[in-house]
DNA sequence: GGTTGGCACTCACAGGGCGTGAGTGCCAGG
DNA sequence: CCTGGCACTCACGCCCTGTGAGTGCCAACC
């Protein structure tokens, strides 16, 4: 599938391909010829387009229209033809100065990577929070809010937090109550959702308050692990509107539809998370209708065996690629490494 | 302004803007006659269609097209004319049943709102998290992460939590952490920004870590404080698109934009969180431009003194005002109950 | 055999002209 | 004050046509 091509329609095919990618127009033989000065006739460009439509990797809307890449034709620019950039140092350090400005709340650094990869990659950008494997139970407090009220502020190894209310039957007064989180905090260190079930079973006559509290903390811990690919945030709405694509209302409404519920990309979070690349689905290759015109492009953040989530960039099939995939790449290492101090205070090395 | 009109071109005018609310097609004197079996001409009703003219409240596009209200005829409208119907009953049943369904956790409430008050008007929505007038400390939480790695968790009084990662200079083992956090707890129980910072300046010489801990939490407290009407979650980007007013590109754009940066419904806080009832703002009565063509009807939610957020709709002008306006009193109401019990253990009475 | 100029052919797109119909404005008469 | 009648006005949709970009193919050339 590589030397299939001939060099000179490979470079062919990839300056078609860049050109709509950035012009949106069909692209015609004689500009090809006379943007790029080829040695050779426009007529002798209109046999290769045509063999390469052959092949599968270009077409035509109707005859008289330049040639536009189909999927199949992107797929090849991103395995085998595209110049593999990375952002300009410029650019790297004003986002990791972003970053650095925001050092301290997790949510805001999942917000602001999903803004800097919308504008940096000019399309909708897909984020989910960095999630634990499984959940492990880090602390817990209790805070007396009102005399029958109390607060349970659930913290979880991978730094999220839950807060929930409970109503207790009787009224419980502050000091009691941080005595009975320090027992659970001590007893349920560092454990998973099971250890603590088992943990609450052993001892079945227990105080009934805290085993009511038990039993919010693992409800919560196991919608958690549920919620694994839960919690898509996405942005760049505006962005990815400014795509000539969204000329047309329906076009619109599709993405919006497509972004609002994260539908269209989870189904690719299991294999991003898997994997360590970059993976770049392609309009018809996703497996739903809805994707036929859109591809994706994500990749998974983290550390090794703790935490993970994902980072990515959705838009119309003609995108900026090579651009895309180092935007994804950079504010994924970002991300990890910010993760690294995070978790384990290892200093920055990106 | 309100005896001016006869009794029939307030019926006229009622049913002009009726009609083009939910038909959003110009409106015609035959039209009228023929649908409401009115007892005079169409003639007679153009003779009273040209008065509403006169007096501000509708318009032509070019003669020849049916009228359509002005601001002036939508504010007329909402506070002369319109029926002030309740949700039904079955709505009102629905949307508290889902709100138990889901009674743990306050983000859930507010996105919750979020989407049933769009659902409900077909229009965007806007909703803050509740907020209390003034920071005041509640509890706060040392756990070491790694060795030199602290987290800090921050919970306010109205039950905001935030999280914040310290560095500290040596090893701080989990013990001594939670000893630091009792004590400070005892000392700010219930307090201010003000009492922290001066609490902070009369001890001068203490431990490093406790004032830099100290530093944090101010720092946090001032900066919730700066950020009162910050946070503006909005939803229902595709309900609102389905209003045939967005039919051009341009208007999304426009919608997009205004909803995104929570701008446009910013400058109409203040006074919201001032006021009790629902307030209506109709097209070019905002200040800017870029919302001449859009209404907004928002309410405050909360406990009196306490805590509050604003929850709201935003819509073209052409709005079915009636439904939102109930929609968002009977949303505000759901949330002032539910805020009720999370912070006072009262029962809900809606 | 690859390359080229030439030429016919196709098709989207923009602009102009026109008919149609909805709806008003006005007037004269009841 | 109400009404029927009538002239007038526009937006809208339609068709039509000219235009230009671009291909496809062929015959000739190296």
């Amino acid at each position: 599938m590589n030397g299939e091509l001939s060099e000179r329609r490979r470079l062919i095919l990839k300056l078609v391909i860049q050109e709509y990618i950035d012009g949106s127009v069909p692209i015609s033989s004689e500009l090809l010829v006379r943007k790029y000065g080829l040695a050779v006739s426009s007529a002798t460009i209109r046999n290769e387009l045509a063999a390469l439509e052959e092949l599968g990797y270009l077409t035509h809307l109707h005859t008289s229209a330049g040639r536009v890449p189909t999927d199949a034709g992107y797929r090849f620019f991103v395995e085998n033809l595209m110049d593999r950039t990375a952002l300009t140092l410029t650019e790297q350090r004003m986002i990791r100065h972003q970053f650095h400005q925001v050092r301290t709340e997790l949510d805001q650094w999942i917000q602001l990577a999903g803004a800097v990869l919308a504008r940096t990659a000019q399309n909708a950008s897909v984020v989910t929070a960095p999630r634990a494997y499984q959940a492990r139970f880090k602390h817990l407090e209790l805070i007396s809010i009102h005399e029958t009220t109390v607060l349970l502020v659930l913290v979880l190894f991978d730094g999220t937090i839950r807060q929930q209310t409970i109503a207790c039957d009787g009224v419980r007064p502050q000091d009691e109550l941080s005595r009975l989180a320090a027992r659970l905090n001590d007893r349920w260190a560092d454990t998973t959702v099971e250890r603590i079930r088992d943990s609450v079973q052993e001892r079945e006559g227990s105080d009934a308050f805290e085993a009511h509290v038990a039993d919010v903390v693992i409800r919560s811990m196991e919608w958690f692990e549920d919620q694994l690919n839960g919690g898509i945030h996405s942005d760049g709405l505006m962005e990815v509107l400014s795509q000539p694509e969204f000329a047309k209302v329906a076009r619109i409404r599709q993405i919006v539809e497509i972004l609002q519920r994260g539908r269209g990309i989870g189904p690719l979070i299991p294999r991003a998370l898997a994997s360590d690349g970059v993976q770049v689905v392609i309009g018809g290759e996703h497996g739903h209708d809805d994707m036929r015109e859109y591809s994706v492009v994500l990749t998974r953040y983290g550390i090794d065996g703790e935490v993970a989530g994902i980072v990515g960039v959705i838009g119309p099939t003609r995108m900026a690629y090579p651009r895309a995939i180092s935007a994804v790449r950079y504010i994924a290492n970002v991300m990890s490494d910010l993760l690294g101090v995070f978790y384990n205070g290892e200093s920055t090395r990106y």
